[in-house]
DNA sequence: GTCTATATACGGATAGAC
DNA sequence: GTCTATCCGTATATAGAC
């Protein structure tokens, strides 16, 4: 079965995009990691940059689905909140696919797929109206561009502290979510 | 004279590494940049991780440098927010080495690097005292594990809000340092 | 210490049989 | 579509002359 096969590839990058990343990650592991050999892995997917793609497409898709499935019924902010906390699970997990930050030959490939741009800015423009609804109620901080909220949310999905903390061993996964949340929305000062 | 052929280089990597990354850069662009031979390149350093440790030992005794001219009579919380603005601004200015956030053959040199690893050490010990004054004083949030905020602050160093809001190309890189500042000190929530 | 030239390894991609 | 075997570009690192 082809579906499935493919399947089972992009679970294998998505995989391994999350332990090491674009750069580290080898065709050849994944190969091996599917069970099948390397040229076989070229009959479904062009290059590297098309496998790597697939898998985005596929965490874009994941991540659409949860915010459609988010209860209407929350006020803008706790939709957001819901948001980050899926965010920094998934990541904890060791589910959320890393991308080289700099521009690179994978960035094209991502600018020129249909599937993940139009996903990436149904998303953002979700995020978009709640966050405007969050800032237009009181509850986000109207001074910030809503923009510049948005990245700030976005950039939870590679936050580095989530590893740190994890690599210290201090905190239970639960505890480390609940901290990154803390400084992200209520930030480092005191409050009151 | 050496010691200037070596800062050349440590300058030249240090420059390519901000640019780029340590995957992403390549020993004969360093060689390229300071205009000698390659070969010439391993007669100073016996390894392109070498070469960028070196690199990291440089920025760690710059700043250093700046921990140690930051103004005594300032109280913890503006010392730290100083420090953070100084990290934004060097990283705007495309001069904060950046190294790959996971696992790799740099980390193993890093680590084994006695002059990296004590720089690390004793920044951290400043940060840390200027941590857990402000906690004391009320200033930064006291439920938060000090070494959770260290985390935080260390993060901004690296943070792809900056290269975001950047390519936006809607704010200048003044602006963008307050934004960033705000959203790491006042959290993405309303005040009072 | 600097150079040119080269060794060596790795990884993305393909050829061609089945 | 899957395989084995191979190509080939790139990048780290080194040899050896000067």
């Amino acid at each position: 079965m082809l579906a499935a096969r493919e399947e089972a590839i992009i679970q294998a990058v998505n995989r391994l995009l999350a332990e090491k990343g674009f750069d580290a990650m080898t065709v050849d592991e994944v190969a091996a990691d599917v069970g099948i050999a390397k040229a076989s892995l070229y009959k479904h997917f062009q290059s590297k940059e098309e496998l790597a793609a697939a898998a985005m497409v596929r965490v874009m898709q994941r991540a659409e689905e949860f915010l459609a499935a988010v209860d209407a019924q929350l006020v803008p902010l706790d939709k957001l909140k819901v948001v980050v906390r899926w965010m920094l699970e998934t990541l904890l997990a060791g589910q959320m696919p890393t991308l080289p930050s700099q521009n690179s030959s994978l960035r094209a490939v991502l600018l020129a797929n249909r599937d993940y741009i139009d996903a990436l800015m149904r998303i953002s423009d979700t995020l978009g109206r709640w966050i405007e609804s969050a800032q237009a109620d009181g509850s986000v901080n109207s001074r910030l561009p809503a923009v510049a909220v948005l990245y700030t949310l976005y950039a939870r999905a590679c936050d580095p502290v989530v590893e740190f903390l994890k690599a210290g061993g201090q905190h239970s996964d639960a505890e480390i979510v609940e901290l990154v949340m803390c400084t992200c929305f209520e930030g480092l000062n005191s409050r009151g």
